[in-house]
DNA sequence: ATGGTGGTATGACCA
């Protein structure tokens, strides 16, 4: 069986966890990355996930924001990591950890608001400390994924209207530089190792009927280190539970990677 | 159409 990794975006977990536990008997991932759960650390729901068979890691905080890792019990999750050096930020939007000779970094990229505003600012220095961490940590492991919403589109293809997205928010030049950079030290999108149809995406907009006429972008990634994409067999996004009643604006994105050895190793 | 929806919390924010 090959190990599958996946990140969901799920606006809420309070709202989503029906959705999140229904989807995890559906899809029974090995890893399952979360953002935006939106709830502090007293108040994540890790007895239900550990009645799944799910062994839990959190960084939360009430309303905004929150990260989360889900991994089957018979994986260890080792060297949990939220913060980073020089970001001193309140912001709980990272959670790294080991799993085997696997490195995990789940992020919550910042949304930016408008190209140029602090907020935009904000956004690529937040890109810029979590690539200096990425350059010094990479080398540490055999296999390392970086997952999550990283609130960037890397290209127009990945874009429903790139015109009218054109160096708008979640598209532009500086923002989609800033993606290259971190795959620059050695990552590929395991989406892009493999054909995919046209029109592929993992977030529509609550409004203006965006996911009724695929009006999306894809902007939740998984990104793997060359030792890890050589190992990856197949990368999709999920749609169906985007179409359930009250739905998160994301869909789960997954990859498959053929780890059993490298994971057994490890597992306890 | 310069809006629209949704979550949090019950005001405006954030997306």
């Amino acid at each position: 069986m090959p190990v599958k990794i996946a990140s969901w975006n799920v606006n809420s977990l309070n709202v989503r966890l029906p959705h999140v536990i229904e989807w995890l008997d559906a899809e029974k991932p090995d890893i399952l990355a979360l953002q935006e759960t939106k709830l502090p650390d007293d108040r994540f729901p890790a007895d239900h996930f550990s009645e799944l068979g799910y062994e839990v890691l959190y960084s939360g905080q009430k309303t905004y924001n929150g990260v989360a890792i889900l991994a089957r019990t018979h994986y260890e999750i080792r060297n949990p990591l939220t913060d980073i050096p020089g970001l001193d930020d309140p912001q709980r939007r990272i959670l790294a950890a080991d799993i085997g000779n696997l490195r995990i970094l789940n992020l919550y990229v910042v949304n930016g608001q408008e190209v140029g505003s602090d907020k935009f600012a904000y956004k690529m220095h937040w890109l810029d400390k979590v690539t200096d961490y990425v350059r010094s940590d990479v080398g540490v492991y055999d296999y390392y994924v970086i997952l999550g919403d990283f609130n960037i589109a890397p290209a127009d293809e990945d874009v429903h209207d790139p015109d009218m997205w054109r160096d708008k928010i979640l598209c532009s030049v500086q923002e989609r530089s800033a993606l290259e950079n971190i795959k620059s030290l050695g990552f590929k999108d395991t989406f892009r190792l493999f054909e995919q149809p046209d029109n592929s995406f993992s977030w529509w907009d609550y409004r203006a009927a965006g996911f009724r006429r695929n009006l999306g972008l894809r902007i939740d990634l998984l990104l793997a280190n060359t030792a890890l994409a050589k190992r990856c067999t197949r990368a999709w996004i999920d749609r169906t539970p985007r179409g359930w009643d009250r739905p998160s604006d994301h869909a789960p994105v997954i990859g498959e990677f053929d780890l059993d050895n490298a994971m057994d190793v490890q597992a306890r």
